[in-house]
DNA sequence: CGCTTCGTACGATAGACCTCGTAGTACGGC
DNA sequence: GCCGTACTACGAGGTCTATCGTACGAAGCG
């Protein structure tokens, strides 16, 4: 009951609710270095972000798969706003499931990319 | 040069260097629920662990190869002991590569399962 | 109403992954 | 030397995944 059910006849999307939210999902989407460099981007912006605003090496079909991947494990929300889809990270819910590892993720990439030097 | 490579002769194991070990590889491992269970195990007990102390509900073949994932995304480091292979967490190498993320994973992994598992 | 932009759905393909069973190797004990 | 134990290697089956291309739908702008 408590997942996000779309409202009929509007453009919502379905996520998993708070409590349905599994750490080996949330682990697996942030496996793939293309979601773990769009989650990244999200949480260095801090706020929203439309899908278009990221650049990615794929084409576009690829980028909507990875995006309903990072909201089907629960890591980011996506809502609608005109023909943009916007995308934010689920820190609240992140962090209340599991204190600390948002960041302690997101450091460790930041470490690994400075370590290697591709950004 | 600095991936440990086996002794001709011996029975020694390849592992990464240190420095070889990536973020997405160690996720990797870690989104697989009987890969973090080994994990875990290997965490609570802070110790060396032989492979057949672990009674996971997959046969031998399948056990090998999780131990292996988990080796050769530096996870883990495997040493033979007479006929047995004992398992230890990489914590040292982890820490300082990722501070907090090996941690911050265990303490999500804990939590995640005394709120599901309800034990 | 057309046109553009943004994103989706569907099918296909190639590769990776989890699992297994069987056969085989290394070590230690008798 | 022989046998049991511990683990491995190889191959196969079935599923999942990442990627693409093309065709389509939804919202805004003229």
């Amino acid at each position: 009951m408590t997942a996000t059910v779309p409202a009929p006849g509007s453009r919502a999307l379905p996520h998993p609710a708070h409590e349905e939210i599994r750490l080996e999902g949330v682990l697996h989407a942030l496996a793939d270095p293309m979601r773990l460099r769009i989650v990244r981007e999200l949480a260095a912006d801090g706020d929203e972000l439309s899908c278009s605003h990221f650049d990615l090496p794929v084409t576009k079909s690829t980028t909507t798969h990875h995006f309903r991947v990072l909201r089907e494990s629960g890591v980011i929300r996506q809502t609608y706003r005109g023909t943009a889809k916007m995308n934010a990270l689920r820190r609240d819910d992140l962090d209340d499931l599991f204190p600390g590892l948002l960041d302690a993720l997101l450091a460790a990439a930041a470490r690994q990319s400075a370590r290697l030097g591709s950004g």
